[in-house]
DNA sequence: ATTATCTATAGATCTATAGATAATGC
DNA sequence: ATTATCTATAGATCTATAGATAATGC
């Protein structure tokens, strides 16, 4: 039941994303919510090595049973398909790279000084996660296409994260002026280079460390700011 | 045997790379070695549209035969497993951009002229082969380890264009000195924005056209370098 | 009589579920 | 008696090969 037109709404729901947008709900025949919660993230610590090391499809229901401590047909009370679990997989990976990112950027200024800052989080946040990143790459296209929406979505956001640093600081004159299309083009170029790191080391790595990589494409980006 | 040193050797051996290089043998138990290559390219035109459009798990080794319009049984003496068809595919498909690039690059000048047409060229090369080029990044994972080797080696190729490029034009004083690192690194980001194109078509679509976002992006990539 | 192709299937999986069992709380 | 878990397996594949058949060239 809805208040009285005009007052005021509850802050929490105008400000935080429901969890209905973020992230789809996977069925079960458990009850306690709670004990779902703890064995989903098991499920998730188990599937997340499996499907890291072996793909997707190599990675066997009965692996990711045993690894997580229970059999298959416990499993299967949890989630109702394979497909759901590489979908918790990759909600869970989204979530911890944006845990880590937001906690290393709360508070950010605005300016140069503090999207070079930024970009250098970001980059060691993404070497932190490369298998992960790999991951995501190879086998979002495994997802149903519902499941595929939402993790596109997170991606999206934290692309976000970048734009708004760089609006904010065109709106406060910290940084040149900048068309809204070469706002979205350079946070999304960020993004790519980030993630570069991870689907290239296998070349990268035998002219460039972690910090020459950052010091590098860094000084490119901002010099296209300059 | 080899002849006196120091005497010249056979251009030919010198400049093309072997084969070898380039390429891993795949046993057969057909001997006609004409018959050998056309069916191969009938597996490999059937098995790319199916791999691309299915992922190469979920497309059966019997589906690819019945689209090569053979057996099964005849598939099988023409590759030994399934994972030699995907070398075969990732192979045509780099052979295929390799070829395309190399048709429109053939006698390009140096400098930033040359360097923006060359990017433009690359791109459009990408978009055309969307698919494909995505279908790499998915699926290279999914080879054995001697075969990936020649892949990536491939990869390493189509970056040495730009590599070149930017070298001759550094030489020749056309573009601005660059430091080894950074002609390596510029390099490695062409190719990628490139690619950029086509694994987040699903996010960039929503704001640029093909012919914008090569305008927007050489923009910044050239304006590194002024 | 050699080479290429086809049919039929062995053998090995793997996902998902049905029905039996154990644990929990009243 | 309700909830969670386990065991055992149905059912559906899928890769790769063995052995039979057809085509080719001498």
């Amino acid at each position: 039941m809805s208040r009285v037109r005009g007052l005021k709404v509850s802050n929490n729901k105008q400000r935080a994303p429901a969890l209905s947008e973020t992230a789809r709900a996977i069925p079960t025949e458990v009850k306690d919510p709670e004990l779902v919660a703890r064995r989903r993230r098991q499920i998730v610590d188990a599937a997340v090595k499996l499907f890291v090391h072996k793909g997707f499809h190599k990675a066997t229901t009965r692996e990711i049973a045993k690894a997580a401590g229970f059999s298959i047909g416990t499993l299967y009370e949890y989630v109702k398909s394979k497909e759901d679990v590489l979908y918790l997989v990759c909600q869970a990976i989204h979530l911890e790279m944006e845990r880590k990112l937001r906690l290393r950027l709360e508070h950010m200024g605005t300016g140069v000084q503090a999207l070079a800052a930024a970009i250098e989080v970001y980059f060691i946040v993404c070497d932190q996660m490369s298998d992960h990143i790999l991951f995501i790459y190879q086998e979002t296209k495994s997802l149903p296409k519902d499941s595929m929406r939402f993790v596109l979505a997170h991606e999206e956001r934290i692309t976000g994260i970048f734009k708004d640093l760089l609006q904010r600081g065109v709106a406060d004159y910290s940084l040149k002026p900048l068309k809204k299309s070469e706002i979205e083009l350079l946070a999304q170029d960020i993004a790519v280079l980030g993630h570069m790191w991870t689907f290239r080391r296998w070349s990268l790595a035998k002219n460039f460390s972690l910090e020459q990589y950052i010091r590098e494409q860094r000084a490119f980006i901002l010099g296209v700011l300059a």
